[in-house]
DNA sequence: TCTATTTAGTCCATAATGTGAACTAAAGGG
DNA sequence: CCCTTTAGTTCACATTATGGACTAAATAGA
C-alpha cells in the first residue's frame, strides 16, 4: 500500500481494471471495455493485447443480431492457460481441486485419511502426491499458485493451532517447501469456505458464513474480503458465550456455543426425516443456542446475511425456525430487520473451492505479475 | 477503487505517499523522503514543491550536529493554512473543535443543551452558530471539511436511529445543508471516539474501543480504519448476550450487557475512592458482565488491545481486575494470550477530536484534492 | 586558508504510459 | 453502390517518473 506509483504500477492497475470487467461482466468488446472503465479505446486495445499474450483472455468475433456498424471482437476469460490449485487438510480427508480462470473445476480428488494427532510432514507428503495426481489429468494448464485450507487458527506466517490435527506453530514457509507448487498460502478452513460460498455459491458480497463441523467457526465476508482479526483468530463463533457457567467446553471454558451446536450435539438428519420428536427437540435446542450466539455476532459485526454451512445444511429446515425466533426476539428494536438466514449451497467442497478461488482472485487482482 | 489510473492519479498517490511520511515520521529532508518512499530525489522535490504551494507543509533548515555534507532542509506539516472541524451533537451538549493539520487543537467550544426528543433543525442551527463562534477566533485557517458525531446508528447516507435524541432517518445531505462548512460527513459517536483515541490517544493501530455511556458501544479499529458493518450498525456491544433471559433491556430484549454495565448500573467513582464495599461489589458485577461480553467480542473480532473509554475510565482500577479474570478464564486455550486491557486517555473529547481527525485523515490521504 | 570529501538538491534528456483526433475496417440501409 | 454507423488502430502529444550530471553547502584535513 505504501509503495510509490510508477508507470508500471499504473499499467498494472489498469490491466487489473480491464481484466476485472471482463471477469465480472462476461465477454466484452474493446469498445465496451473503454466505455465501462473510462479508459480510451487506444489504451484498452493495448491492455487487451497484453492480456492476450499472457494467455489470460481469448477473443472471438461477437455474435450479433443485425446492428449496424463494424462488429466488435469479444474478449473473455480464457480457461486454457492459467489455473489455480485448492488444497485441504481436514480431520479425516485430504482434498485437492484444480479450477481454471473461468471458474470451471477441471479436476478434483479426495482421499480419506485419519489426520487426528498427526505430524505435518507425512500429511503434507500425502497431500503433495494427491495434488500431483490431480494435476496429471490436465497437463496443459499453468498453475498460478495454491492455497491450503486447514481446520485451525492461521496467522500471517504460521498455523497457530489446529486442535483436531494436533498441529501447533507450523510455519507457512515449511508447508510451502513440502509442496511442489508455488506460491502456497495457508488459510483457515471456515474462512475459505466462506469465500467459496462467495465465489461459487449464491451468497451476496456481504455475509457471515457459519461453518458447522466438529467445531463451529465463522468467516465474515465484507465487500468481497475477509475479516481476519489482529492475529488471524477472528470468527471463533464456537466459543461465544451462550450460558455463563454452562457445561465444560474442550477450549477449557464453559457454556460455549460449540457445546450446544457442535456436530456432536446435533441429531442425524435421517432421524429428523423420520419425524423423531427427540431429534426435533435437539435441533430446537441447538438452534436456540446458535440464535443466541448469532445475535451477539450480529450486534458486533452487522452482517447483511447469515449463511449456515457444513453440517447445518441438511438440518436447515429444522434449525432455522429456532434460530430466527431468537434473532427476531433479540434484534428487534435496534435495527430495521434481522439479517436473512440462508443455507449454504456449495456443500463439503466449499473450502477447497474457496482456496482455489483465492488464487484466482490474486491473479485477477494483479495480472501483471503473470504477464 | 474501480477507477482508471492516469498520470494525475499516479501523482496524487505519490503526493499522499510523501505527505504521509512527513505526517508520520516528523520533519524530514527531501533526501530522507526519497530514501523512505523509494521515489527519486527529483520526484520528491517536485512533489514537495506542490505540497508547499498548497500550504500543507512548511520547510526550515535542519538543525544538525556536525555531520559532513550540505545540510538538508526539513519539511514538516504546516499548521498555518489547513484545518478541520469536529462537531458533536450529544444528549446534553453540543461541541465543536478546530484542529490544524499538525493535530494541534486551535479552538474548542462546548455548550450544554438538552437534546432529548429534539428535532434536528433547531439543534443543527445551534450547532452551526457554535461552529461559527469556534471558527471566528482563528480566522486565517482554511477549513477542509467537518465530521459530525451523533449518538446513534449511522449508515451510508443517513442517520438511521439516534434513540436518545429521538432522531430517525435523518439524511446526511439535509444535515450538511444546514451547516456553513463543507463537505460534512456524519458518523457514530463511539466509532469517532475510537478514532480519536487512535489519533490523539495512546492506542495502537489495532484495537477495540469500548465506549461506556448511558448505552455501551464499541468501535473496532483495524489498521487505522473502522469496521462499520453492512449497514453501519456494527459494534453494538451493549446488546451482546450476557444472560439468556436476564433483566429486560430498553432494546426490548433481555440480559444484554447494557443492563449490567451501562452508566445506570455503575457506582459513583467517589464512593469507590471512599472504599465503599457495596460500590466495589457493584463494580465487580459490572466487570464480570463486561468480561463475558468482551470474551465473545474477542472470539469474533480478535482485537489486539481493548481500550475502555467513557465512564469506564475513572472506574478502571476497580473494573479491570474482574474483566481480566473473565477474559483469562474464557480465552485460555485457544489463543496465545487475551488482548491487553487499557483505559482510554482522550477523555470526553474523544469523539469531537476523532471527528476532526477524520477530516485530517482525508486531507492526508488525498492532498491533491486541495492543491 | 585552501582543497578534498560528503551530502542535499536541481537540471535535463529519456522512457513509460495514457489521451485524443484522425484514420482505417467492416458491417447494414437505402 | 454509396452513406452511415460502429470497432479498432495509428500517431503526435501531454504528463510524470527516472537517472546521471551538475550545482550548493557543509565538514575534515593538509
Amino acid at each position: 500500500m505504501n509503495q510509490p506509483v510508477r508507470h508500471g504500477a499504473m499499467r498494472a492497475r489498469n490491466l487489473a481494471l480491464v481484466l476485472g470487467e471482463i471477469a465480472g461482466g462476461g465477454p466484452l468488446t474493446r469498445a465496451a471495455l473503454a466505455e465501462l472503465t473510462g479508459l480510451t479505446k487506444t489504451t484498452v486495445s493495448s491492455l487487451v493485447a497484453d492480456l492476450l499474450s499472457a494467455g489470460l483472455v481469448a477473443q472471438a468475433p461477437a455474435a450479433r443480431g443485425g446492428e449496424r456498424g463494424r462488429p466488435g471482437v469479444e474478449v473473455r476469460l480464457s480457461g486454457e492457460h492459467v489455473a489455480a490449485l485448492g488444497l485441504e487438510v481436514n480431520v479425516d480427508y485430504l482434498a485437492a481441486c484444480l479450477v481454471d480462470l473461468t471458474g470451471a473445476v477441471r479436476a478434483r480428488r479426495t482421499v480419506r485419511a485419519d489426520n487426528r494427532a498427526s505430524r505435518p510432514e507425512p500429511v503434507l507428503a500425502a497431500l503433495d502426491r494427491l495434488a500431483g495426481e490431480t494435476l496429471a489429468g490436465v497437463p496443459s494448464l499453468r498453475v498460478a499458485g495454491a492455497v491450503l485450507a486447514v481446520p485451525g487458527t492461521v496467522g500471517e506466517r504460521r498455523v497457530h493451532h489446529a486442535p483436531h490435527l494436533g498441529w501447533r506453530n507450523v510455519e507457512t514457509a515449511d508447508i510451502a517447501a513440502r509442496l511442489s507448487v508455488a506460491p502456497v498460502a495457508v488459510e483457515n478452513e471456515a474462512n475459505l469456505a466462506a469465500l467459496g460460498e462467495l465465489e461459487f455459491g449464491a451468497a451476496p458480497r456481504d455475509f457471515l458464513y457459519v461453518s458447522g463441523e466438529i467445531g463451529v467457526g465463522a468467516g465474515l465476508v465484507r465487500d468481497g474480503g475477509l475479516l481476519r482479526g489482529s492475529s488471524g483468530l477472528a470468527g471463533e463463533l464456537g466459543h461465544v458465550v451462550v450460558t455463563d457457567g454452562g457445561p465444560a467446553c474442550r477450549c477449557g471454558s464453559r457454556g460455549c456455543l460449540e457445546v450446544y451446536a457442535g456436530r456432536g450435539s446435533l441429531p442425524d438428519p435421517a432421524s429428523l426425516a423420520a419425524d423423531d420428536p427427540r431429534a426435533a427437540a435437539a435441533c430446537r435446542r441447538a438452534g436456540r443456542a446458535l440464535g443466541l450466539a448469532l445475535s451477539s455476532a450480529v450486534n458486533l459485526l452487522d452482517p447483511g446475511t447469515i449463511v449456515l454451512g457444513g453440517c447445518y445444511v441438511p438440518l436447515f429446515p429444522w434449525l432455522a425456525p429456532a434460530v430466527e425466533a431468537v434473532l427476531d426476539e433479540r434484534l428487534g428494536a435496534l435495527r430495521p430487520a434481522p439479517p436473512a438466514l440462508v443455507p449454504a449451497v456449495t456443500g463439503p467442497d466449499a473450502a477447497v473451492l474457496g482456496a482455489a478461488g483465492q488464487v484466482l482472485r490474486r491473479v485477477l487482482a494483479d495480472p501483471a505479475s503473470l504477464a
